[in-house]
RNA sequence: GGGAGUUUAGCUCAGCUGGUUCAGAGCAUCUGCCUUACAAGCAGAGGGUCGGCGGUUCGAUCCCGUCAACUCCCACCA
């Protein structure tokens, strides 16, 4: 058969999935294997992967395969998440526009079954993107965060928590989300930098109206705001007591503009004396410390936005208006009245929605709340005591005790119609009761308060979760661990084995899942957390779609191949470091399948022309590179136990393009024309195979191609078992690094000649130990087409020496050499090797240094220093100087 | 206002527990090659006083302090 030119990666990667799903290789099931366990971050269904799930999935699926083939009962659950808020936002969206249906038009249930299809739609479009990548999961096992099974087990936490106590209802101010019209939760709020304005407003001092006279006075406190649209809620002004500017004015009122209504100054040390005017309005109901204020003061609070941001009727003024409009307007107004002294620039921050970008408003509120001081102790405790471990270490440690250690109480309903409605349902005269059903509800209520109600009369809260509080049971309920404790697959899974994710939702996800873990299964979620970095572009900037600089990544896998983008992914990502996204990676990788397919159509090659012979002269490349791989492979299974997933790809990668490529190849292949013994070639064969096994977590499909072509197989790649390491032999190795260090001298040497490559030369070598060189002195001359070597004969005149360690090499080739440039590089080499001579006596002199270095250190600059000095001794004679 | 991270060749980045036989990779550059697997390739080469300053040490790119630049996270100052 001939083989292509190039790798072609499209062919086999539709051959491979589909052969390998019929096989039935990635489905699991309990079995008397360990397990290696990982659940898929479960992407949302709002759109399709980007390239930070392409490092995502492809780390989880190296650590999956690698584990397959170490002898793991390898489960991979992968699933979608429903993304409640972000889902529902989308769909909203595409109904207006495609449809031209609004959400209000809708009942609860018609656009459920619009939300149903959209999920249909667009989880498949990620099934099939996670499929295209070569992600190795368990496609009986998808799970989604509103499937049947799991629906029931978040109600089911929710019950349990409320029951417990963790779980309450009640007003707090909380952040409102005008957009999309719902409560978040504070991660859910993203601080950005702006350039605002400050008004400063006068409010005219009054006498408190409950006093009967109210005399207008002239005199006023000019306060400082940024919301002048909040003017009308204003319920207070307060000053700091020690502020001796506003001391006479105890007890009285000022007049809030715009609607002219007196209220109260008050004092509170709250107030900077520094700050602004050193006046504050109090807005109770749109802003936390008002709030908080209002609390203490006991004011009034007076809501004057609805829930979209527009003014509501108790504003009185501007009834209706957008908020942003208002404060507009609000200002001409106050300039018109004469109200506005001055405004200025303010840099300042301000909360956007992290789903709809709209300035969050604070908001007072009925909402459902947990409790997570509680929950937070022994997920923390869990971490800092090292039970789960963070990769990279400590970077990611503080930020998690800080949080957990601060942690507040969590938000968890949205008024959205997406996700799991809350289980509580209300009598007409706002009784409630918590239950799965409403008939449980209503058992409850009527034991309660009498029987006097219907069943009809309860009404359940409208109200969905937080989409994180169905996320965080993930790697319990995968496995049906929430609504069938202690099933064998749970028992047997769980804790799973690492949890792969991005840096952004320490706090979203993880920390809760481990939380979740100890509450619901009194044990942590996975042993292992592995961060990955953020997926930046060439200019830096976060990797997202609403950026639009996220390549599409069927695209990549279009252009590069799938293996191609694997290897540009993770050849340059360290565990947690962000990295930026470069097409030359890609191409890099897609230079590696090739290089690796030539590879191949070498060894094919030889394969049509062995010789049952077992001459000697290929021996140490055979020799050496069996050494150098049993090397490597215990290099790259150190760094996988420490998850340096990127750095053991760069040594496979040096190792079959360097080291079995360039050297082992070179040095095995035989001369033209002739046949290769049959022991090189079923050796070749052999170190062929291990390579792309040990590359096949990483590149799977060029690697099972490439396996199955080197000759029959009666296995797949994929599922074949890993031996036991075995050291490798230093010394072997090490001829082999001075073997490789004397042809690229020579060569260095024949190019400073501008010798061509096809003129021969004539070697002399003058070394201690000729049988050495005489074991590869095929692979040498070959190497630096020599047309003879020799150990015995005088170096012809003419001849060009070379130095490598004691050993000279001296290089005719029938045409003058170019003497003084050859002279002048040895001198250059004499002048360095002087020079590290000199430091390394330096230190040899120095009695601390010997004294105090280990022993082996010693020792080691001794044998430099020997070293050296050989060296120095045979340049010297080779340029005549002695 | 706190906390963390980054700063190594022209570019993008490696470099684990301090020792000039580890200052490295890819891309880019230069030289020579269509050599019978591979020009998306082969054989070579050049290029960095490892951000600045100070300290600990016999010895620091690697530890400590400090300064500078950039990035991120957290925090209710109008």
């Amino acid at each position: 058969m001939e083989l292509s030119k190039n790798f072609e990666p499209g062919s086999t990667e539709t051959k491979w999935t589909s052969r390998w799903k019929e096989k039935k290789y990635f489905e699991s099931h309990p079995d008397n294997r360990p397990p290696f366990t990982v659940v898929i971050p479960p992407p949302n269904v709002t759109g399709v992967l980007h390239m930070g799930h392409t490092l995502n999935e492809t780390v989880q699926d190296i650590l999956i395969r690698r584990a397959r083939m170490s002898g793991f009962n390898a489960c991979w659950v992968p699933g979608s998440d429903h993304a409640s808020i972000a889902t529902e936002a989308k769909v909203v969206q595409m109904l207006e526009k495609e449809k031209g249906i609004k959400k209000a038009d809708l009942s609860r249930e018609e656009f459920l079954r619009y939300a149903f299809e959209w999920k249909e739609k667009y989880g498949g479009i990620i099934y099939n993107q996670i499929e295209r990548l070569g992600c190795s999961v368990d496609w009986n096992r998808v799970n989604f965060t509103m499937d049947d099974h799991y629906y029931k087990a978040v109600i089911e936490i929710f019950i349990d928590l409320y029951e417990k106590g963790l779980i309450y209802r009640g007003a707090r101010m909380i952040n409102w989300d005008p957009e999309a019209k719902t409560a978040l939760s504070d991660e859910e709020v993203e601080y950005k930098d702006i350039t605002g304005k400050l008004y400063y407003v006068k409010y005219f001092i009054t006498d408190n109206p409950s006093s009967g006279h109210t005399t207008p006075s002239t005199e006023y406190i000019t306060v400082a705001t940024q919301r002048p649209e909040t003017i009308m809620g204003d319920t207070a002004v307060c000053v700091n007591p020690n502020d001796p500017r506003y001391a006479h004015l105890k007890g009285k009122f000022v007049i809030v503009p715009l609607i002219n209504k007196p209220v109260p100054i008050i004092y509170d040390e709250y107030v900077s004396l520094d700050f602004g005017t050193g006046a504050l309005k109090v807005t109770p109901a749109h802003d936390i410390n008002d709030y908080n204020l209002g609390l203490k003061f006991n004011l009034p609070v007076i809501d004057t936005l609805n829930e979209d941001g527009t003014l509501s009727e108790a504003a009185q003024v501007f009834v209706g208006m957008d908020r942003f409009k208002a404060r507009k307007a609000a200002v001409e107004k106050l300039k018109t009245d004469g109200l506005l002294v001055k405004e200025e620039e303010y840099s300042t921050r301000m909360g956007y929605s992290q789903r709809t970008n709209a300035v969050v408003e604070p908001r007072i509120s009925t909402q459902w709340f947990v409790k997570m001081k509680e929950l937070a102790e022994p997920a923390l405790k869990e971490v800092l005591e090292g039970r789960i471990r963070i990769h990279p270490g400590e970077k990611f440690l503080a930020t998690y005790k800080y949080w957990l250690e601060n942690v507040k109480d969590w938000c968890i309903s949205r008024q959205l119609w997406w996700g799991q409605q809350i289980p509580a349902w209300y009598t007409p005269t706002g009784e409630f009761a918590v239950a799965a059903t409403r008939e449980e509800a209503f058992a409850k209520l009527t034991s309660i308060h009498g029987s006097h109600l219907t069943i009809q009369d309860l009404t359940q809260d409208p109200d969905v979760m937080d989409t994180w509080f169905s996320s965080w049971l993930w790697p319990i309920e995968v496995f049906n661990g929430i609504t069938e404790p202690g099933n064998k697959e749970i028992n047997y899974y769980y804790p799973t084995s690492v949890l792969v994710t991005g840096q952004d939702i320490i706090f979203f996800w993880v920390a809760r899942m481990i939380m979740a873990g100890m509450e619901f299964k009194h044990q942590k979620p996975f042993h292992d957390v592995y961060f990955t970095g953020m997926v930046r572009d060439k200019q830096g900037r976060k990797m997202s779609k609403s950026l639009g600089n996220s390549p599409d990544l069927l695209e990549l896998i279009d252009r590069f191949g799938a293996d191609a983008v694997r290897f540009g992914i993770m050849i340059s990502s360290p565990a947690g470091n962000d990295l930026l996204f470069d097409e030359g990676t890609l191409e890099q990788g897609r230079n590696f399948n090739n290089k690796i397919w030539n590879a191949l159509k070498l060894v094919r090659m030889w394969g049509q022309n062995t010789i049952a012979f077992t001459e000697t002269d290929n021996d140490f490349a055979v020799t050496w590179f069996e050494q150098r791989l049993r090397q490597a492979e215990t290099e790259v299974s150190e760094l996988m136990k420490d998850f340096r997933l990127s750095e053991a790809l760069k040594t496979i990668y040096s190792l079959i393009w360097n080291d079995f490529c360039s050297w082992y190849l070179e040095w095995a292949k035989p001369a033209y024309g002739q046949p290769i013994s049959e022991n090189t070639y079923r050796k070749t064969i052999q170190y062929f195979e291990q390579l792309l096994h040990l590359l096949h977590p990483y590149m799977p499909f060029v690697t099972e191609e490439v396996y199955h072509l080197l000759q029959d197989q009666s296995d797949d790649l994929c599922v074949k078992q890993y031996a036991d390491l075995q050291k490798g032999n230093k010394d072997i190795i090490q001829q082999g690094l001075l073997l490789q260090e004397v042809i690229t001298a020579i060569r260095d040497a024949r190019n400073r000649q501008q010798l061509k490559p096809k003129e021969t030369i004539e070697v002399v070598i003058q070394t201690e130990n000729a049988s050495s060189y005489k074991a590869f002195e095929r692979i040498l001359s070959k190497q630096i087409n020599a047309s003879q070597i020799s150990f015995t004969d005088q170096p012809k005149q003419g001849s060009i020496t070379v130095v490598v360690n004691k050993d000279r090499f001296f290089l005719y080739s029938g045409q003058s050499g170019d003497g003084a440039s050859q002279k002048e590089d040895l001198l250059k080499d004499l002048a360095y090797y002087k020079g590290f001579l000199a430091a390394v006596d330096k230190k040899l002199t120095n009695e601390k240094f010997v004294s105090n270095a280990k022993p082996e250190v010693v020792e080691m600059e001794r044998k430099k220093k020997e070293d050296a000095e050989e060296k120095i001794k045979t340049i010297e004679e080779s340029l005549g100087i002695k």
